[in-house]
RNA sequence: GCCCGAGUGGCGUAACUGGCAAACGCGGUGGUCUCAAAAUCCAUUGCCUCACGGCGUGCGGGUUCGAAUCCCGCCUCGGGCACCA
């Protein structure tokens, strides 16, 4: 390389390498990054006092084994360059990274590599450990933790064990220990649903009761088994197209015995809370839909068997209800079913079966086959089979047929409607197929030539409602309906319970066994942590990935000696059963944010002081929180809806002072990278890519198609960040990846553009330090004031984008500084330290190790961690004199000079002379002169 | 289909509440230095035109003295949701 001849103190990736090493190696023996708590062994009360507290937290990795590329630390990089920067304005600042060890990738990835997932993750967090070191991010790495360590993990099963024994109170609105619920059992002043007293009941009987108002529930439900996993999943695992978020394997809807977690109790205070926080409104939005409130009635429509209970939003077109659709899976479905078809049953609607029981039976066997994923997309055609039976419409009391059709899904509302094809689409195309009546309760426009009419309008043929308006017609149907025992408002969500147990081995262990009775008891505090067994054969059974009939297998069950333990729970030694399963990957992830702010406390979670001082609210009505949560939007519904659930269950219970886990939340954006598709629509590997002279691309002389995509492995496009570092120095990344463009934007990953960074600080070094001796070229010279005002413009520029976190335009700013400092040192050859130690300082931040190196070089003995931030005087960002472009009719053409103070008058009078010339013909109509900005003549 | 977000030079991008479009970086061109090359430094670089000048922020309209920025209608790309009653 060309390196090899360049002068001995020229800032080389050499000599970046060098200077980084031994900072880290500094920053690590001076504890620089250790951040004082006010209480506990990590407390230091005088380097608290007077400091405004900063918590940052970084989404944290899972460690997996494949490395890192240069996507991964962009969103670490920013973090660090704020934290970094609020230290320098005074801040007591928290930084750390943990590791989320988990869950399905490590365990996958250990499968991969025939390594027990414990040694792979140990080993993956010591590479990854050290991949972060070498880009000097400012961590307290007293505080990181592995959600894997048993030391973590029985605080996690802690934290269950307090969600298992508390029930939500509706009245209260919140959270509270079983205990209170039992008493309230006990004294008689909650009574059973049944009216059976308490003392009444079999202490079985009591526990089934208490059981069922359990925040964490097992519960015989439909669930998303993925046998390709061999587990099954949350919801929110599954994505629209009804495969696994993890593998892309296909998930069937099943019933299957599981625990889960009631968060749809805190379904509107998870709405409702989203107002106090500072998160982009696009996932605020996304957690909304997620959750999907949605506000209605209620309805009993009578039949032969019994009510039929629908829920529907549009309560006011009840008079148009002229047929009933059922979920195939629906309870009722067999009670409703005719012995015979009624007289003159279309054959089109008995789908050609001799019975109703026959037809009944064919289409759920036909519904069955159909996976979910086929049941909402690929079919959208509206088919069903009438039952024989008819309900009657509680307003018109007219008899409307049954029907039974997979468009309804027993997953939300009651899986049965109330069809009205006038006002929805669905059951207008339905109505049409089946020849059922329709009736119009709302007025469309004149001009509507549609079919089913969902807008806003006047109600008409439904007797006492007609003439009112959609919301006025809804509150008086629910009036109606509530006074004559036909049904209320009711409130829906599309938000579930959290299915919370997995069938694998490499996940928490529950804090549960069973006794004779079957019933689920925690295990009390004292126990735990439950410790995972080490298994030789961790691996879950290999299923066929299509076959939704197979049954999970708990790999904790092959261990003997462990399922089953004598225990004295209070009732002297016994024999208990364990729970096999073990918890989902999410869970360590709920709350590991806590477990930073005092990562060795053997007797609490976090102790009360310490969350306080660096969560709690700062002012009346605020939820306190992270002060800066930054990662990626791929965890929009998922951790981030987990994490606020459990974290508004411990704050119930009074563990937490703060309402909300992250009260700012910032998605930075991918580093993008160009891969390529060949013919079969496959990834090929983007190194063995050229550009052909007309400007495609070829591999192996194939063409292939160029697309951006998130830098990864599954596009084959990974860049290593140790090729970087081996060309330019950690520095130079860092800088190259926060100058690259906003940090909230994803963008394309560009190799070439590096070097721009590289040159920049080179200039900067050389401006400092002369390349052939090494000496200084600072001197204690006053700055002329040209210079002296760019610096303190720079310092104010620079300051409000580090706040804002637009460090690409910070970037610019000081790059701006120095090339104007490069012609005064090419003038004087030398620079004076007035302006050459703001410009280090400033730096700092981005490019922590040179900015040390440099700072040291000018004489200051400890790290500038902790120096003063610049500060812009005021007086200087003002010129006396400023420049001003005078426009024509909106365009430019001339420039004046005038005092900054001038008066309007003067202005505008030397504008028209600079413009006299244009003017020869023309008539001056107006001038408008905008102070500071620019003068427009208008003729 | 519904709901968000974004379209600016050859490329990444900048422009605070409407006020000189393109700061900063890459790339290109010419020069300096050198036996030569690299590095460095200097100049230049939106498009059309020899020039005067004109045209330029996805497209078409509008508001305004003035629009990348505001309004209306489209187009394209990215993301989310998707038979949710």
């Amino acid at each position: 390389m060309a390196e090899q001849h360049a002068p001995e103190f020229r800032y080389t990736a050499a000599l970046a390498a060098e200077i980084e090493a031994r900072w880290q190696d500094r920053w690590d023996a001076e504890h620089t990054f250790e951040a004082p708590n006010p209480a506990g062994p990590l407390a230091d009360v005088e380097r608290l006092a007077g400091r405004p507290k900063l918590f940052l937290l970084d989404m944290f990795p899972y460690p997996s084994g494949a490395g890192l590329h240069v996507g991964h630390p962009l969103g670490y990089i920013g973090t660090d360059v704020f934290g970094r920067f609020r230290r320098m304005k005074g801040y007591n600042v928290l930084h750390s990274i943990g590791y989320d060890a988990f869950g399905l990738p490590a365990e996958q990835y250990a499968i991969e590599t025939g390594t027990h997932p414990r040694v792979r993750t140990e080993q993956n967090i010591a590479t990854m450990r050290g991949q972060l070191r070498r880009l000097g991010l400012a961590h307290d790495q007293r505080r990181s933790i592995s959600t894997a360590d048993e030391s973590y993990y029985k605080w996690t099963q802690w934290i269950f064990s307090q969600i298992f024994n508390s029930w939500y109170d509706s009245e209260q609105q919140r959270a509270r220990p079983i205990a209170e619920l039992i008493e309230a059992f006990r004294s008689g002043n909650c009574s059973l649903a049944d009216g059976r007293t308490w003392s009444a009941l079999s202490r079985v009987e009591q526990r089934e009761v208490v059981d069922a108002h359990r925040l964490a529930y097992i519960a015989e439900a439909p669930v998303n088994w993925c046998p390709g996993l061999g587990t099954v999943l949350a919801n929110e695992e599954v994505t629209s197209e009804g495969r696994s978020d993890r593998g892309n394997y296909p998930v069937f809807r099943r019933s299957m015995r599981q625990w889960m977690l009631r968060i749809t109790a805190y379904a509107d205070r998870l709405i409702d809370d989203l107002d106090t926080l500072d998160w982009p409104d696009s996932i605020k939005m996304m957690q909304r839909n997620w959750i999907g409130r949605s506000e209605g009635a209620q309805i009993e429509f009578p039949s032969p068997a019994g009510p039929i209970a629908v829920f529907t939003t549009r309560p006011d077109t009840l008079f148009g209800a002229t047929f009933m659709v059922l979920a195939p899976e629906h309870p009722l479905v067999d009670a409703l079913t005719a012995d015979e078809w009624p007289d003159d049953t279309f054959p089109l609607r008995t789908g050609g079966h001799a019975t109703p029981a026959a037809a009944v039976s064919a289409y759920r066997t036909q519904a069955n086959a159909k996976t979910e994923i086929a049941r909402q997309v690929d079919d959208r055609d509206k088919t069903g089979v009438f039952v024989g039976t008819f309900a009657s419409n509680p307003a018109t009391a007219t008899p409307i047929p049954v029907f039974v059709a997979d468009y309804v899904l027993m997953g939300y509302g009651t899986g049965a409607i109330m069809a009205v094809p006038g006002q929805d689409e669905r059951d207008w195309e339905f109505a049409e197929r089946y020849d059922l009546p329709i009736v119009r309760t709302v007025q469309p426009p004149d001009d509507w030539d549609g079919k089913a009419f969902i807008g806003e309008g006047t109600a008409i043929n439904s007797g006492f409602l007609d003439g009112l308006g959609v919301d006025d017609a809804k509150d008086r149907i629910i009036e109606w309906l509530e006074t004559n025992g036909h049904g209320h408002g009711a409130i829906r969500y599309r938000l579930r319970d959290w299915l919370f147990s997995r069938q694998r081995y490499w996940g928490e262990p529950f804090p549960i066994v069973y006794d004779e009775t079957g019933m689920p008891i925690a295990l009390p505090d004292s126990m735990l942590p439950v410790t995972l067994p080490d298994l030789d054969d961790f691996r879950p059974r290999t299923l066929d990935p299509n076959d939704g009939d197979s049954e999970p297998e708990l790999p904790l069950g092959r261990v003997d000696w462990w399922t089953s333990v004598e225990l004295d729970l209070g009732e002297g030694p016994k024999r208990y059963q364990r729970e096999l399963n073990v918890m989902p990957q999410w869970a360590g992830s709920c709350w590991y944010e806590l477990r930073y702010l005092d990562p060795t406390n053997e007797n609490r979670f976090v102790d009360p002081a310490v969350e306080r001082y660096w969560m709690g609210p700062q002012r009346p009505g605020d939820s306190g929180g992270v002060d800066l949560y930054v990662g990626g939007v791929e965890h929009a519904v998922l951790h981030l809806l987990y994490s606020r659930f459990w974290h508004k269950v411990l704050f119930d219970l009074g563990h937490v002072s703060s309402s909300e886990p992250y009260h700012r939340l910032f998605n930075q954006g991918y580093i993008l990278e160009a891969a390529f598709k060949d013919e079969r629509e496959v990834y090929v590997d983007a190194a063995s890519v050229r550009q052909e002279p007309d400007g495609t691309f070829t591999a192996y002389g194939l063409p292939v198609t160029r697309e951006f995509g998130k830098m990864g492995k599954s596009l084959k496009n990974a860049v290593a960040p140790d090729e970087i570092y081996a060309e330019y120095g950690a520095d130079t990344l860092r800088l190259y990846e926060m100058a690259m463009g906003p940090f909230d934007v994803s963008r394309p990953w560009s190799t070439r553009d590096i070097v721009g960074m590289y040159r920049f600080l080179q200039r900067l070094w050389r401006n400092l330090v002369d390349e052939e001796t090494g000496a200084l070229r600072v001197v204690d010279t006053p700055t002329d004031p040209e210079t002296h005002r760019h610096l303190h413009r720079t310092i104010a520029g620079v300051t409000a984008d580090y706040e804002a976190l637009h460090f690409n335009t910070a970037i610019a700013k000081i790059i701006e500084l120095n090339n104007h400092l490069t012609k005064l040192a090419a003038a004087d050859g030398v620079l004076p330290r007035e302006v050459a130690e703001p410009l280090v300082l400033m730096l700092a931040p981005l490019t922590p190790h040179v900015a040390e190196e440099l700072w040291a070089r000018l004489g200051h003995p400890s790290t500038l961690t902790y120096e003063r931030f610049p500060e812009a005087d005021p007086a200087l960002l003002v010129d006396a004199e400023i420049e001003l472009p005078v426009q024509l009719s909106g365009k430019v053409r001339a420039h004046i000079r005038v005092a900054a103070d001038a008066d309007d008058a003067t202005i505008e009078k030397a504008a028209l002379a600079a413009v006299a010339s244009h003017l020869t013909t023309a008539t001056v109509k107006r001038v408008i002169v905008v102070p500071n900005r620019l003068v427009n003549v208008v003729v």
